[in-house]
RNA sequence: GGAGGGGUUCCCGAGCGGUCAAAGGGAUCAGACUGUAAAUCUGACGGUUCUGCCUUCGAAGGUUCGAAUCCUUCCCCCUCCA
């Protein structure tokens, strides 16, 4: 075998490892002519600063930047601090207020603390696009709004659905994809990794790239991971994401949750199981096997990811005890709260040890039934815990406190 | 600039002088059943010192015994015309 016989099948199983588990490259040609020049490729991929936990949704696209990484290529991790305070349309209805300087900054800062669990640090670069936006003059952004029409602005799905239901758009919420375009030119990125949702945005790089005299980027997108509810996609803003930094108890708890429908969604998004081994799998539940035994593997698989194969193990024993035993939980929140006049009402310490949020719904809890102190349920809203006392209060399943009353 | 339509509790959406903390749906939460799954059933769903009191229907005033509902001014959104 010669050695370009040998360089070209080298790149042909990059091609379709790079491929594997993404909705769509664009344009693959062009991908293989990058790949055959040999060097490392400039892989963007652009995070929004508001959200400063990292969770699973996000690690769909880090998963596959790492593995471009481990290909040999370079990492551009770009943080959106400028593209941040105009706030991004994408998938809202309605403009975000800006964010700070400070805010921008903090949740950065975030960032940078929880990519390294994913990425290989060695060939990450971190860059900021305020770095090129903040010098930006008033007669560079019209020029580059003037690479574009509202005519071509509206095609993107987002926009245009918005405009038919009579629903506002901001003049600005239109720079929000020409800068992260101009992102694209400014890093001369060759590629650019992005959510389906992104896509308009990925293909505003390439033709800003071509209005500026570069190559044009590919564009590959990756499927985006649905949260925690199965319908809307992950993230923070919803409250229906796994972090990368909960507690090992939590990810598990939570990955436990989800329906088994999604189960199949996770397994073929985050887990590294091969393929053959998941099909298998469905398989077997369709032949009768617990679905519950699967949910547990891609568990344990996903909080040993990112802690250890022993915290996966604890916290499935922990799980078990406290869900199938009904055991309470080995630690949980310590709380102290002071009884003024020697006696606290029970609505009243709930609300002081932050188990619920008002009295109201302190009481509505225990009306309902899902209020235990020291696993005895209460239904008397008017029982009185004195000084003094240590309880282990309970609301719902998964609420726990031990509260001295002082 | 002109004409018209519209802003209701987390979301959608009814209400159009008292019986409105405001129908209905969704989301959410709790209980039952379970595998912390789904489906289903039941209940809750502004706050509180809780058979009461307080704060909400874009904002501020006003009319009225009484206003989410009527009037005035203002703010914001949409459509059409210019």
């Amino acid at each position: 075998m010669t050695e370009m016989a040998r360089s070209e099948l080298t790149h042909a199983v990059a091609l379709a490892q790079i491929k594997r588990g993404a909705h769509e490259l664009l344009l693959e040609d062009e991908l293989q002519q990058k790949l055959a020049q040999g060097r490392p490729l400039r892989v963007k991929a652009g995070f929004d600063p508001t959200a400063p936990d990292l969770h699973l949704g996000h690690t769909v696209l880090l998963n596959k930047m790492r593995q471009l990484q481990d290909l040999g290529h370079h990492a551009l991790f770009l943080i959106g601090d400028f593209t941040g305070m105009i706030g991004d349309p994408s998938g809202k209805n309605a403009t975000r207020p800006p964010l700070s300087r400070e805010q921008v900054l903090d949740n950065a800062q975030s960032y940078r603390d929880q990519v390294f669990k994913v990425l290989d640090p060695e060939k990450t670069e971190i860059v900021f696009n305020s770095a090129w936006m903040d010098k930006f003059s008033a007669v560079d952004l019209i020029k580059l709004a003037a690479t574009h029409t509202v005519a071509q602005m509206l095609e993107r799905d987002d926009f245009s659905k918005r405009y038919k239901g009579n629903q506002p758009i901001a003049i600005h919420e239109f720079i929000y994809p020409l800068v992260q375009g101009y992102d694209s030119v400014a890093l001369k990125s060759d590629i650019e990794l992005g959510g389906t949702d992104q896509k308009f945005n990925l293909l505003m790089g390439r033709e800003l790239q071509k209005h500026y005299g570069q190559p044009a980027q590919c564009v590959l997108t990756m499927p985006l991971l649905e949260g925690l509810d199965g319908v809307n996609k992950m993230s923070k803003s919803l409250g229906n994401y796994i972090g990368i930094t909960d507690s090992p108890q939590d990810m598990f708890g939570k990955l436990m949750s989800i329906s088994d429908t999604l189960m199949w969604r996770y397994l073929e998004l985050l887990s590294f199981r091969n393929l053959d081994e998941i099909a298998g799998w469905q398989a077997e539940v369709v032949a009768g096997r617990n679905p519950r035994d699967i949910k547990v593997s891609l568990a344990q698989e996903i909080v040993a990811r990112f802690y250890t194969t022993r915290a996966a193990e604890a916290a499935l024993a922990e799980f078990e005890a406290r869900f199938r035993q009904g055991l309470l939980p080995d630690d949980m929140p310590e709380i102290n709260v002071s009884a003024p006049d020697g006696n606290i009402v029970v609505p009243q310490l709930l609300k002081l040890a932050g188990l619920v949020d008002g009295t109201s719904e302190a009481m509505r809890m225990i009306l309902q039934g899902a209020v235990k102190l020291d696993g005895e349920r209460i239904n008397d809203k008017s029982v009185v815990i004195k000084a003094g006392t240590v309880v282990v209060a309970q609301v719902g399943k998964r609420k726990f406190a031990r509260i001295t009353v002082r």
